[in-house]
DNA sequence: ATGGTAGTTCAACTA
């Protein structure tokens, strides 16, 4: 059995004693941390070791950051998206014995129309062809992570509220089915009747306790393990603690 | 149509 999880912390000093406590409870054998806010040099490597994990990452200041966590040591086999030029720190590809682990902090895009929002679009773009060569070289590839899009209205609290909105936009949802097309699976929806349907609820709003959210936050894998994907669900507890992040990790199993 | 909260950093940006 094969556990694996992400989560966007939203700060990882803030989020360090919710992530030990959840990685002691939940034992996965991987976890995938965006915004994790904290530069290279002040990653606290310490804290998992004393409950028995590894970290990899790759961080800067202020904003993004990516980190994975893994019971077995892992080694990193990319941090960037082969022929983008980017100074953010949203991409972190490892090795795990034969799967292939790529954590991503995809970006928000702020607003459709906007700068961001194309710069957004570029680098689903550059993401698309790198997991096009990925999943050539890789037979067992996850793609997890932060990823910014609802893929469809089922994902959405209110699809008319959210219509052509930013993360709900038909630009990001093709992009999103073209990544998909490239030979993956929502492993998510490979099940039915969840009781938890959101991973992120706006801290704005009330969002969380109006049960305003959206499933943007997904693990997507290749066939040879999606074939063998036994469960698939959001972790709504960490959501519920004091001071949470706005996002809760989505939790996926394999045999 | 705007703003609401949170994190980082200390005025303003990102989400």
């Amino acid at each position: 059995m094969f556990k694996i999880a992400s989560w966007n912390v939203n700060s990882l000093r803030v989020r360090l004693p919710h992530v030990l406590d959840w990685l002691n409870t939940a034992q996965p054998d991987v976890l995938a941390l965006q915004e994790t806010k904290v530069t290279d040099e002040d990653f606290p490597i310490m804290d998992f070791q004393e409950i028995g994990y590894h970290a990899v990452f790759s961080g800067q200041k202020t904003y993004n950051g990516v980190a994975t966590i893994s019971k077995s040591p892992s080694s990193t086999v990319s941090t960037k998206l082969p022929g983008l030029d980017d100074p953010q720190k949203r991409v972190l590809a490892t090795n795990h014995d034969d799967i292939l682990v790529l954590n991503l902090y995809v970006p928000n895009g702020n607003a459709v129309g906007t700068e961001k929002y194309e710069y957004k679009l570029d680098w689903l773009s550059h993401l698309i062809d790198y997991t096009r060569s990925l999943v050539t070289e890789y037979p067992n590839c996850i793609l997890l992570g932060d990823f910014n899009i609802a893929p469809t209205d089922d994902d959405v609290h209110d699809p008319a509220e959210w219509e052509g909105k930013i993360l709900c936009s038909e630009k990001e949802r093709a992009a999103f089915n073209d990544l998909i097309l490239t030979g993956l699976t929502d492993c998510f929806r490979l099940f039915s009747g969840h009781t938890v349907n959101y991973s992120w609820w706006d801290y704005r709003t009330a969002a969380f306790r109006r049960n305003r959210g959206l499933r943007i936050d997904h693990i997507l894998a290749t066939s040879t393990l999606s074939s063998g994907c036994k469960k698939c669900w959001i972790d709504i507890d960490p959501r519920r603690l004091e001071r949470p992040s706005d996002h809760t990790p989505v939790v996926a199993e394999f045999t």
